[in-house]
DNA sequence: AATCACCGCAACCGCGTACCG
DNA sequence: ACGGTACGCGGTTGCGGTGAT
């Protein structure tokens, strides 16, 4: 639908906060929540848009925020949950407790871009990832690689083939090995998916924060998939 | 000491989508 | 069902700081 009018608005300022906007928004949110961020900067006596005000607090005074140089564990993390996520930073943010998207994001552009090439998780990491292999008891595709958008078949929605995933390390399986457990994708595959789709969208329910949140926690329709394929019983814990 | 180049971070922009009337 | 509004997200930009020359 149509985009938000923003700042566009005359008069309202742009650039920097000063110590004093940081002050007026910290003691407004704390008196009165941030239910309706466009009409929170009018009432708090802001010249600033909702969309700066909300970017404002969430990226730099939210009480939680943890401030500091990035633990090797942390790095790992990101490491760990770019390969699986790729780019969905605040689905990333949700698993570093205290860590913004925009400081992840920023992170990952102006250091671990660069360390990508020699990275070598921690021994930690592998551990779990290895356990994790395990304790499934099969192969199972594995969650490190990089989901990729895998075409849908021929008519099936758009909004599907959206989330459709397949991993790299699963393709490379089924090139790999003849004993391959994954799954054959035929058209059943796919109307599985569909109905995996609409129960999930149930599960949802009213209070649709906790789906989404689910969905932003990473790959989890497509994790529903590989259940519904008989695949998976339990969710990676970073 | 001055200038330049690079880096890191905060903030902005624009898009997609959920929600509501 | 439809259109408008608000929000959240990812990509991008711009500026200040710092190191190199």
């Amino acid at each position: 639908m149509g985009r938000a009018p923003c700042c566009e608005k005359m008069g309202l300022k742009k650039g920097p906060w000063t110590t004093e906007e940081d002050q007026v928004l910290i003691s407004y949110i704390q008196q009165h929540g941030h239910a309706n961020w466009r009409a929170l900067p009018k009432q708090a006596g802001l010249l600033r848009c909702g969309k700066s005000c909300r970017l404002r607090w969430a990226n730099y005074l939210r009480p939680d925020i943890k401030r500091g140089n990035f633990t090797k564990e942390e790095e790992d993390t990101i490491f760990q949950l770019h390969e699986m996520l790729g780019n969905r930073w605040s689905a990333m943010a949700a698993k570093l407790p205290g860590r913004t998207d925009n400081e992840i994001k920023n992170v990952w552009h102006t250091h671990l871009k660069k360390k990508l090439k020699n990275y070598q998780p921690s021994s930690q990491v592998v551990t779990k990832q290895q356990s994790m292999i395990k304790s499934n008891g099969h192969k199972n595709p594995d969650f490190s690689a990089r989901p990729e958008v895998c075409g849908p078949p021929q008519g099936s929605s758009s909004e599907l083939s959206s989330v459709t995933v397949m991993t790299t390390a699963v393709k490379q399986e089924q090139m790999d090995s003849s004993e391959s457990t994954f799954p054959e994708i035929d058209e059943s595959f796919w109307t599985q998916a569909e109905d995996s789709k609409m129960e999930f969208s149930e599960f949802r329910g009213p209070n649709d924060k906790l789906g989404c949140q689910m969905i932003e926690d990473g790959m989890d329709f497509w994790y529903n998939l590989f259940i519904r394929a008989g695949e998976l019983p339990e969710l990676p814990e970073f």
